[in-house]
DNA sequence: GTGAAAGCGCTAACAG
DNA sequence: CTGTTAGCGCTTTCAC
C-alpha cells in the first residue's frame, strides 16, 4: 500500500517561526481567542497571509473530537423527495460552516449501522436522519447522545429524540376529507411499510376520517415505498368487486408508480380513478403528472432540521427540540378533472382523437 | 463554543496494556502487517475484542495523510442523472472501503473551489468530478496531482487528466441518423451551455451527421441544462417558418422540460414533433414519458470511474487512465408512434375520446 | 500577553 | 519477532 501522501501546506510552526512567536500565540490569533497584543496579532496575521496558512481540520478534529461534518441519512437518493431534502439540508448546513455527507441506507438498518460506525469514527458531529428504516435502536445505540441526531421525515419513537417532521396525520386527513367532499366513498390507501412511522401516521389520518365518514374499514395496501408497489396495488384493486374510485398513495413516488400502471392499463385519471400522493415533490407539479398531493414543504423541513441540530450541537446542556410542521393540500388534475388531468389527450398517430388542447382551467389550486 | 466533545472509545494504549504488549505490536496486529507471533497475535486480538477497540480514522489520517474519503462533484442532485450516478459510485466505493461525499456545485466554479478547499483540508483522498462546470482550472490548481481526480460525465481538456466518459459524439450521431432514417429533415438540437464539453460533443456529433445529410446549418439552441431551457427552446421553434419536426435535447432533463412545454401547448408527440433525449435516466422509460434517448449506462460509468480512481490512488507512480464507453440508442414512443407514445390518450371527463387502451407495440426497442 | 510542554491516537523507522 | 522513540498539526493547561 504505497499510496501517495497528501502534500501538506504550511503548518502552525512555520507561521510561528516566521512571526517570531510561539505556536500557542499563533493558535490564539487563528482562533481569535485570548487576548493578544495588537502588534503581535498583526505580525502573526501577516505571516499567516504571506504563507497562505490554513489550519488542518484533521489535526483539529484529533484534538477537539469534532469535525464539522454532518451525515444525512436517506432511504433512497433516487426517490426525488430526498434530493430535494438534501439540497435544503446542504444549503442550511453550509451557512453554519458544516459539510454534509449523504448516505443511502436503502431502508436497511444494517446500512445505517455501517455508515454510522464508519462516520462516527471518522469524527462525525451530527446526523440528520431522514431515512425511515426500522433502525432507531441502532441510532441510539451508536449515538447515545440524543443531541447529536435529529430525525426528520419520520417521527422517532424515543420521547427524548429530537425531530422535525410534518403533520403526517393531519395532511392525510385533509386529503381524505377533500376526496370525500368531491364525492368519493370508496377510497383505497396504498400504504408504506409498517416500520415507517410517517407512513403509519398517514394511514391513521386516513382511517380516522374514513371512519368518521361511515367507512370504518377502508382499503389499505401495505407495502414498501417503491413505484412497483404503487403500480401493483393500483392494478390489484381493479379486479375486486367494487373497485375504489380514488386512490391515495403514501408518497409521490408510489403515486407515480400507480399512475404509470393505471396508464399502462389504459385507465383514465381522474375519471376512471382519481389519484393523490403525499410529499409535494417537484415532479408532481409537472404537466405530465399533475398529481394532487400533500405538500410537506420539503425545503423548509430540511432547513429546520439543520437548525435544530446545530442548536443542539452548539451548547453543552441544551435540551433536545422538536417541531411539527403543517402541510398543505395541493389539488391538481389527478383528482379534479376541471383542472388539467395528469395526461393531456395525446394519442397515437393512427386512430384516436385529440383533445381540445391548450389549458383547461388553472393547473393547480391550493386547498 | 462549549461544544460537547465526542466520547472516545478504547485506544490502542488500552489494548496494549490489557494484552501486555507495546502499542506497535497492537498496531501490527490491527493492520495485519509485519510478522507477529501467533500467540501474541491471539492475545492482542482477544484484548481488541474484549474492549471492542476500533482504530480512529482521524488519528490515522493525521499520520498517513489519507482518509479513505472521496468526493463526488455533481451539477445538481435534483437532476435524476446524478442520483443514479451517485448510487453506483457509492456502491463501488464501498467495495474499496471508501466513503463518498456528494457535493452540489450548481455548475459554479466557485462552489467547486469551496468544496475542494474544505474537503482537501479535511483530508479528501480523491475526487470523482461529474459536474460539468467551467472549473477544470480550479480542480487542477487545488489538486495538482492528476491521479487524485477522475473526470466523468464530461471529458476534461487537460490531456494529463484521467476520465471515464461516454462516447457523446457517437451517441448523438446514432440518434441523429436514426431520426433522419425515419424521415425527419428539420431537426432542432436543444443544446447545453458551451462550457460543458459533453454537451458540446453531442452537438458536434449532431452537426456532423446533419452536414453529411445535406443540412449543413441545422437549428441549435444553446442554453443551460434546465428543464425551463428545454421548454422555452421547444416552444420558440414552433413560431418560426419551418418548425423542426424532431427535437433532440442535450439530456433527458432538458427533454423532459421540452416534453412538458409541448404538452402544455396541446402538441402531440411524436406526431406534431418527435422528441429525443440523452442519458438514459430511469424516468425516461416511464410510460408517462416514454422518451427515446441515448443510454449512457450510467451505472457502469460510475463504477468504472471509481475503479479508475482507486487504481490511481493505489500505486505511487501509475499513469492516469481513461476510458470512453459506448452508448446505446433506445427508441421509444416519443419518436416512434408505432410504439407507445409518451402519453397515453387520457382525456378529461367531458369531451374528447379515449384511446384504444392497452399496449401498442413493444414499449421500447434497442437501436 | 506570551511561551513551554503535554498530549489527541496512531504509524513508522530503528533498535534490539 | 517486539519494544522504543519520534512525530503528524493542533489545542490547552499552566507558568512566567
Amino acid at each position: 500500500m504505497s499510496v501517495p501522501r497528501q502534500e501538506r501546506g504550511p503548518t502552525i510552526v512555520d507561521v510561528a517561526d516566521l512571526a517570531q512567536v510561539s505556536v500557542s500565540t499563533v493558535s490564539r490569533v487563528v482562533r481569535k481567542h485570548a487576548d493578544v497584543k495588537d502588534e503581535t496579532r498583526a505580525r502573526v496575521q501577516a505571516a499567516i497571509d504571506s504563507l497562505g496558512y490554513q489550519p488542518s481540520p484533521i489535526a483539529r478534529a484529533l484534538v477537539a473530537g469534532r469535525t464539522r461534518l454532518l451525515a444525512l441519512l436517506v432511504s433512497d437518493i433516487a426517490n426525488p423527495f430526498y434530493p430535494q431534502l438534501a439540497r435544503s439540508v446542504e444549503q442550511e448546513a453550509k451557512r453554519g460552516d458544516y459539510t454534509v455527507v449523504i448516505c443511502n441506507t436503502d431502508d436497511r438498518a444494517v446500512e445505517t449501522r455501517r455508515y454510522l460506525e464508519r462516520l462516527l469514527l471518522q469524527g462525525l458531529d451530527g446526523v440528520i436522519h431522514a431515512s425511515v428504516s426500522h433502525d432507531e435502536a441502532v441510532v441510539h445505540e451508536l449515538l447515545p447522545d440524543r443531541r447529536r441526531v435529529v430525525f426528520t421525515n419520520r417521527p422517532p419513537t424515543d420521547p427524548q429524540a429530537s425531530y422535525v417532521v410534518s403533520d403526517n396525520a393531519g395532511g392525510a386527513e385533509d386529503l381524505t376529507r377533500y376526496l370525500l367532499s368531491i364525492g368519493h366513498r370508496r377510497i383505497g390507501f396504498i400504504g408504506g411499510p409498517k416500520f415507517a412511522t410517517n407512513a403509519v401516521a398517514r394511514v391513521e389520518g386516513f382511517r380516522r376520517v374514513m371512519t368518521e365518514a361511515g367507512e370504518p374499514d377502508p382499503l389499505v395496501a401495505e407495502g414498501d415505498f417503491s413505484a412497483e408497489h404503487g403500480g401493483k396495488a393500483a392494478i390489484a384493486w381493479r379486479e375486486i368487486p367494487h373497485p375504489p374510485t380514488a386512490l391515495i398513495a403514501v408518497n409521490d413516488s408510489v403515486a407515480l408508480g400507480a399512475l404509470e400502471a393505471l396508464i399502462d392499463r389504459g385507465l383514465k385519471v381522474p375519471d376512471d380513478v382519481a389519484l393523490a400522493g403525499f410529499d409535494g415533490v417537484q415532479l408532481a407539479a409537472s404537466p405530465l403528472v399533475n398529481l394532487t398531493t400533500v405538500d410537506q414543504h420539503i425545503d423548509r423541513m430540511g432547513r429546520r432540521a439543520v437548525r435544530v441540530l446545530l442548536r443542539q450541537l452548539g451548547r453543552r446542556a441544551g435540551p433536545t427540540a422538536s417541531e411539527v410542521l403543517p402541510t398543505q393540500l395541493l389539488v391538481r388534475g389527478s383528482t379534479d378533472s376541471t383542472l388539467r388531468p395528469p395526461l393531456q389527450g395525446l394519442v397515437p398517430g393512427r386512430g384516436g382523437a385529440s383533445p381540445a388542447g391548450g389549458r383547461k382551467g388553472r393547473a393547480e389550486k391550493a386547498s
